[in-house]
DNA sequence: GTGAAAGCGCTAACAA
DNA sequence: TTGTTAGCGCTTTCAC
């Protein structure tokens, strides 16, 4: 029967039966491994053809590699964290990996969560991006599974890293700000930035507290859980009468979400982002935003995996520089 | 050592050493099967969590199921999809499950390899989002995988579908148009439109065609590849003098595209899109578009595979009703 | 250059 | 109620 043929998925059992050979033999075909004359791979190619023989990766992962690459991600939401996803898919392309990736539902310990997934599937290395979790907890991964923090400043020799420089982003937006003339200046940024004192959250509040205090302002800053959450606060802030002229954002979308609330309020508060996302630069937003280069990045912590996927064994911690991009949502107050 | 125990990842052979009992017991424990004494539970997980033990999915997926529903995702650019994202976390939440995604690489059949990756690595369920791939391949993979196919028209008996009403959604964006009194109007799509009649592309565009036919008015159809490519696109038109008053767009990031230019040429033909992406009815686009309820459509593919995985045999086709929401991006002519 | 066979960690049928 | 055991499909020595 024809059928008989298409009811199971062939194994390398079938495809050496086709092809009038042992087992070994096909798995070296199929692994480039030395020792197999033309001839041979010749047949066996061609039985695997015959018989749309595809590896079954749970029985390669029985015995070493998967082949796979996972990458955690914590909010499909904000698309910084697709563009890096663009950049992970970029360095992969041409490599024998594929890419899975693995959201983190929200949540403290979800980041965790969704990592161990991965290593649990035995994938052959993991990226981390900005999880919440102990430094140990990673070692403990990394001890397992090539493992490369992204966003986060836990530098350990255990895994590498891959980070913007958030103090110097968040510099250069103050600066900016100073330059018009603002000197009320709110920080809209996350609970978990008090909490998490490696977080790129964490740094950009502390070095928005460190700016303020070389100019002599005090300091007002407000939580808020997420881009919708942003939005509110805004709004409640704005109705309540603001006493800043200026806000810095921890990320684009809660950017975005002030600037929503603002508009609607008929406010003309002075707003900068964080990340500078596509829609960012678009003529009806023009948000005045830190850029860092997403897709490089999520490149190179692709390039470092596979790095030490190949054999590399000292750690690298990579650190891409910001760059700010002055729009029209910035100007000088009143 | 200490050390003898972190070093090698726990096996149930470890465990059931640990507690003193034989493998089969650990793994009952684990699948609750019928059968267990509470007194050898107690002990078996006190074991699991002594040894910090985590099942080997690949060793499971050789005996059967993994507990992995895989998503083959085209573009993480165009935030509609990943709402689906959104909806099927939610849909997955408290299941044993857990949602790996494999991104489609750009190119004409990757969205295929991205479901062979999926497939190979045997996860229980697939869901395709919009791939263009011919009907008898996705039988194929429904054989051997519980398939739903996510937002095209192939129905088959083979695999259960969600899609939204593309003609009717058209049907309103084009009504509002000549509501407001537009009979010059655009359609702005991708190629693609023109070679797969069972996308939504497509659909999209007939069901353009036959309102402007219906109204004895002349199609005028921009065809551009992707997001900033609309945006190329509609520059060259603008500048050209775009013999229309309004377009129509075949998806969000296309409209914003659209938008970009025109408000840089300083252009106030009307602009609609197709899917209602988030940042759609922020103040500074107000974008007129069909909105698509992608989270619910999410999680409706989600149940679906989970009534396939539990049983279910015959093949569900499940259609959204999309909805108009009016914005600032469309007003009359001139 | 080729093949036989052990074994990765787990599940499930069967035996005790 | 508990334990024994035979594989799942693949890689990888080690003989031939």
């Amino acid at each position: 029967m024809a059928d008989a043929s298409t009811r199971r998925h062939a194994t390398i059992q079938d495809v050496a039966v086709t092809a009038g050979v042992s087992r070994a033999a096909v798995s070296k075909v199929l692994r480039d491994a030395y020792g197999v004359s033309d001839a041979m791979r010749e047949r066996v190619t061609a039985a695997m053809t015959e018989r749309d023989y595809r590896p079954r990766i749970a029985a390669r992962a029985m015995r070493g590699r998967t082949f796979t690459i996972g990458i955690e991600i914590p909010d499909f939401g904000n698309s910084f964290f697709t563009r890096i996803l663009d950049g992970a898919m970029d360095a992969l392309d041409g490599t024998p990996y594929q890419l899975v990736i693995a959201p983190a539902a929200h949540g403290t310990r979800m980041g965790l969560r969704a990592i161990d997934a991965l290593v649990d599937r035995q994938v052959d290395g993991v990226i981390a991006v900005s999880p919440p979790v102990e430094p140990w907890e990673l070692d403990r991964i990394a001890s397992r599974t090539p493992l490369v923090m992204f966003g986060r400043y836990d530098t350990s020799d255990e895994y590498d890293s891959v980070a913007g420089d958030d103090s110097r982003g968040t510099a250069a937006a103050m600066d900016h700000l100073f330059a018009l003339g603002h000197t009320r200046i709110a920080h809209l940024t996350i609970p978990a930035a008090d909490h998490e004192p490696r977080s790129p959250h964490s740094v950009r509040l502390r070095a928005y507290q460190t700016a303020m205090a070389a100019a002599g302002a005090d300091e007002i800053v407000l939580r808020t859980d997420e881009a919708q959450d942003a939005y509110g606060a805004m709004r409640e802030a704005a109705d309540g009468g603001l006493p800043a002229t200026a806000i810095f954002a921890a990320h684009d979308e809660l950017a975005l979400g002030a600037l929503r609330a603002l508009a609607e309020a008929g406010s003309s508060v002075s707003v900068v982002g964080y990340d500078d996302v596509p829609i960012a630069d678009h003529p009806g937003i023009g948000l005045t935003t830190v850029h860092q280069p997403g897709v490089a990045m999520g490149a190179r912590a692709v390039e470092l995996l596979l790095e030490r996927l190949a054999g590399r064994t000292g750690a690298v911690h990579d650190v891409f520089t910001p760059e700010l991009r002055v729009r029209t949502s910035t100007r000088p107050p009143g």
